[in-house]
Formats: structure tokens, sequence, C-alpha cells
DNA sequence: TTTTAGCACTCTCAACTATCGAGTGCTAAT
DNA sequence: ATTAGCACTCGATAGTTGAGAGTGCTAAAA
């Protein structure tokens, strides 16, 4: 039940696909799932051994020949098999591919393992670990936005100098800390109260309240404030502009894309490593999948990310309650089994809605 | 002033070194000098134009078989030149190596931007940056121990059911936050209370007296407590369970050392990169750091961890009033600059050390 | 005794060649 | 529409060769 994928085949991406025929698509199938299984170029011998129907290869090479002039497949040089397109990827993701669902008794694995965490940071670690681990691939969990998270306690702790410490707590056990600069120093005391104002005003609202009430509504009844409200606002005003950047990226499994050789070249993996220590243009990407429903997939340079030429993007979004939280999903080399990848995606998000849903 | 290398020569390694004559010594820095510059075994003709020496190369041939014969140089295979062994560069780097301070305006900019940073952990992320930036290595730096932080201040929130969350602030707003599971649900005023107490408890004592003061004071005043101390005592336990295994590790310019061919096999790196990641190792290695005094070199294979067998690692401590934190340094190839990066590695913890006691 | 010149020798590296095999495109026959 | 046949292309592999760098050894020179 929970793990079917919902797997929207005909929702074209780069425009119109290229209209082709039940036995050219038949072809196509065959090819790209064993080149996703040997990496290797098929040649015609192999696909015509290798697909039910009974046809010769000079018939296959044919067909070959109308699939490469839709830019569907190529070959790497004249005497070697032909190898997929990114055109040819997009459209055996599109239409062609047959997903089946994850086993129930795996599903009820992954299930156990998240059933046994606490903390939100630590499931949504979990998650990426899982994704790594389960397809081999590298796995990016987004953070959920703190947008919807209700506010629920504030502390200012005095430190050195103008300097104050702010805990905000919010949800069910999320703290955020920073430390702010004020104008003046204030005692222990004031500090206090001004917690005091601020949680008692904010309790239970949303962040997204909170700061539209900051940004707006305190430049109205500005006049009517005594001071020590009005320094309690400013510092919150502080502390809010944190917490907006806090959606982060965790990533894990690296080095699994060590394995594959269409990888394999220095250069390449420094730069996508980087990447994923710099966290930011992957952060830029995923925010784009926000909005999509269901698995999205970006194949080979469709990212328009120059290095993630050679490597796909399988994403989906977590929810509760209809909510979105944020995006996960695996990044790997173009050829991967998408047939499988995408429903663990799938079902990770889900299961990790589910978790987070109990907090 | 601050810069001057506290490099102490003398300290051997493993056991006693060979005993070489002044010549053979001065041949085997400028094979090393030059190796490292050039990553390519030396041979003898370089060897005899090189040094200042006016020697012919088969006289620097007869020298070089001695310094083969002590197990300092080795060669290839038969012709090419020299290149030297751990034991080579541990002479090298014991005996050989003269250290020249960096450049006044080069610490000045370094110390500069420590200074516009407030937060510990960000001025740890920055000395982090800053090795291995500077040195084009990878950079570590092992996080405080918070054996000797100051508590501060304890506050126990309830989430839903009989889980509370417990934020401890210790020192200069360090924040640590974990959720403990109780036995059974308190009410908020509840929590307040048992915060109050601990907060005026153990508010100045450092964490090693609470945590002693938990563990075997409580047991002699069992009977004398009321029910409410007893909670608040046993939660508290928990709290400090957690503080105690916080010290981390963070690492950054991972990538830089895809930059040296002697590193450039896939595996290498693949197991490289997954102990930066589990950390669990390097922080073992780490710890055997923190005891000794001054800038610690373990080269190639002397680590123990055969994942560095191709890497050294050149580590220091960085204190406060005599007080070690922790220990920062950085990972590279077995064939580095020696020269350049012992000096680097000392003023950053110096100049770490200097920014974080101003909190 | 130390240093050096000379020389034969070893080994790597790069370039070149030959060969094999896989796979193609095209044409003509089925 | 499909297939067999055939010439052709190209990559991969192995073997060959020559140049270059560097060595160790020996005998002569300092």
């Amino acid at each position: 039940m929970a793990q079917r994928a919902n797997w929207q085949p005909p929702r074209s991406h780069t425009g119109s696909e290229p209209q082709i025929n039940e036995r050219a698509a038949h072809f196509l199938k065959a090819l790209i799932e064993r080149y996703i299984r040997d990496g290797q170029p098929v040649g015609s011998r192999t696909l015509s051994r290798d697909t039910g129907l009974d046809l010769s290869p000079a018939t296959v090479r044919n067909v070959m020949a109308d699939l490469e002039d839709m830019g569907l497949v190529s070959s790497p040089h004249t005497s070697a098999g032909r190898v997929p397109t990114v055109l040819g990827y997009r459209v055996f993701v599109d239409s062609l591919l047959t997903i089946s669902p994850l086993e129930e008794v795996d599903v009820a694995q992954l299930r156990a393992e998240f059933a046994s965490i606490d903390e939100v940071t630590a499931l949504l670690d979990t998650a990426s670990r899982m994704l790594s681990g389960v397809t081999q691939l590298a796995g990016v969990v987004m953070l959920p936005r703190h947008e919807r998270d209700v506010f629920r306690q504030i502390e200012l702790l005095p430190l050195t100098g103008t300097r104050v410490l702010a805990i905000l707590v919010t949800g069910e056990g999320e703290v955020h800390n920073r430390i702010i600069h004020t104008d003046k120093t204030y005692s222990p005391a004031q500090l206090v109260e001004a917690s005091n104002v601020l949680t008692e005003m904010f309790t239970g609202k949303d962040l997204r309240t909170v700061r539209r009430y900051l940004l707006e509504d305190i430049q109205q009844t500005y006049e009517r404030m005594d001071a020590m409200m009005l320094h309690a606002l400013q510092m919150a005003q502080r502390v809010m502009e944190c917490a907006e950047h806090k959606d982060d990226l965790l990533v894990s499994g690296q080095t699994n894309l060590m394995e594959f050789d269409e990888l394999a070249s220095l250069e390449r993996l420094k730069s996508l490593f980087n990447a994923f220590t710099e966290k930011r243009e992957i952060l830029h990407l995923l925010d784009r999948c926000i909005e999509a429903d269901g698995v999205q997939i970006f194949i080979g340079n469709e990212s328009g990310y120059e290095l993630l030429d050679d490597c796909s993007l399988v994403t989906t979004t977590y929810r509760v309650e209809g909510e979105v939280l944020g995006v996960l999903g695996v990044i790997g080399p173009t050829r991967m089994n998408y047939q499988r990848v995408i429903p663990v995606v799938d079902v990770t998000a889900r299961l990790l809605a589910a978790a987070l849903k109990q907090h």
C-alpha cells in the first residue's frame, strides 16, 4: 500500500518527445536495460538475441539506425555498439520504464530503522544514509524549511560585552542558537524579561507569522511601545534572520560514486565532491524540485549544471499533511538502475514523512 | 614573535636514528628537497649539480649507495634515481629541516580572518579551512573537549509523551541539546522547577565537577532528597552522558588530495574519503597527539593506519592558558612541503588559541 | 685513501606496427 | 519487410624498437 510508486509516466520534460513505433520502443528499452546492466555499448547481435522478437541482427541494425537518427542512441565509434543518449534515457524513463514496487519485507526493514529515532536531524540523516546505502549511490536530503515551524520558546542569555546568546526552540524540540550583537548591554534580569515577553507573545505561532509581524506590524505600533519591548523585538528580529536560512543539505555515500568508471576521471570527481561540500549549487537544484509532484528526474545535462553532466538526479518531495517539508533523492551516474532507484526514493520519502509526522 | 615555530629537532620517533656523516646528510637533505619539489626520483647527476659541493656524479652515487644501505632512500628500479623512504623522511624532518617562520604579513592576514568571528564552532571551522587553503592539503581540527567548560544554565522542555528536550548552555554560548526519555511525564511547571534547581546547583562549576557529583555524591545524599530533586538529578545525568562524547572532527579541503599522483588510485582515495566521513579512525589518531608538545608528525605508515600509508599527518595542540583544548593539523601525501606546512600548522594553532581566549 | 672518468648494463617510456574481433552500413536476394 | 553476405572501420592488445636516464663497477687520477 504505502510503497506503491506514484510515478507519472507521461510528464514530458523537454518539450515533445520523438514519436517511435512499438518495435523501436521495444528495442530501445532492451538496449537501455542491457546497457545499464553491463555498461558496454550494445551491438545488434546481442540485441537480436536478447529481445523476445525473433529478428536477425541486420534488421536490428536498421532499427538502430532509425533510433540514432532520432537522437535516442549513439555509437561511440564506428564499430562499437549503441549507447543511449540523454534523450534516449528521457524516453525510457518517461514512457518505457516498468516500475515494480519494493518488497514489503524491505520496506518494513527500512521503516524499522526510522522507528528507533527521536530527533528530527537524526531522522534526516538516517534517510540520507538509507538512500545511499540501498542504492549504492550518493544520497541527498534537503532539510525542512522552517517557515511552518511553530515558535515555542526563546531564551536570551548575556555573554561578554554586548553579545547575547539567543536560543530559539521550535516545533518538537528543534533548537536553533545564535549569537547576536546588541547596541547596549543588558542585565540578565532584563534579558529574562525580554525572553518572557517574546515567548508569551509568539508561542504557538508559526515562524512565518512571527517574521511577518516583526517586519510589518512592528512599524505601526512603534510609538506605543515601551523601551523594553522595543529592545526585545529588535533582538527577535536578529534571531529570525538566521532561522530563515537554516535549510541545509545532508549528503552521504559520496564515495560510492567512485566505483563507476564513467565518472572515474579525477577532475570530474573533484568538482563533484566540491559541489557536495559547497552544497550551494546542489541546494539550488533541489530547490527547483520542490514544486514538482511525485518523483522527478534530471538526466545528464538536463539539470543545467555542467558538473552533473554524466550524472542523473532522482528526487521527490517529502511532506506532512500536504505541506512540503523538503526534498530528498539520489545522485548517481546517468547509467543508474532507474527501475530500482525510483521506488527506493519514493518509499524513503514516504517513510521519512511518516516518521516526521509522529513528532 | 607569535609565529616562531617551536619545533624541537632532536625528538626521535622510532627509536634511534642511523648515524650518518655530514656530507651524506647534506645530500639526503638536497635529495628530499628536490623530490618534494618535483615528485620525480632524483639521480646522481642532478644532485651533483644541485648541491653546493663540487662533486662528480660518480661520488654522489657512492654516497647514495650508502644511504640506500642505511634504508634512507630507495630506487624504484635500476635506472631511476633515488626516492626517500619513510625513515629518510623521518631523519629529514627530525634533524635536517630548516624551518623558517611565516612572513609577518601572512600571519596578520590569517589573524584578521579570525578576528571577525564570534562563535566557537565558526572559529574552528575557519581554522580548518585556513589550514587546507594555505597548504592545499586536507585540514583537520579536533573540537575542544568540553570537560573544562563551565556549566551555565539548563533548560528542560516537555515534548510529547515522556520525552523531554534538554538544552544545556556552557561557557560562552555553547549550546548542547538533546532529547531524553523519562520514566514518567512531567508538567511544564515541574520541569521549570527542575531546571531552576539544577541551574542554581551547578552554575559556575565545570562539567567534570558536575559529572563527578552526579555519579558519586548523588549516592550518598540519596535518602535526604525529595522526589523532585531526585528526578531533576536523574535527568541531568542523562544530559551529561551526551555532552561527554561531543568532541568531533572538522575536515576541509579533502578534494585537494586528489591532485597528488601518489594518491591518485581510486581505491586509495575512496578509503581515505571514507575515513574522513567516518571520522572515527582519524579521531583516534588525533587523540594520540593530544599529549605531545609542539608540532608532531606522522610519516607514512608510522601512524599505524594502513589507509594513511602514503600520507603524512602534521599536527599540534591548541591551548588556552596552558590547558589543551584540542588538536589540529593537516593530512597530505608523504611528499609534502614540510618546511612550509609545519609553520603553518603551528601558527594556525596559535592564532586559533588566541581567538578562543577572547571568549 | 678519496675522487673521478669510462663503460657496460638495466629498465622505463613512448612510438610504432601488426593482428584480432566486434560491429557497422550497404546491397542484393528472399 | 526481412535477411544473408561482404567490405570496411575502429579500438584494443601485444610485440618490437630505440632513446634516454641512471646505475654499479673498475681502473685510473689526485
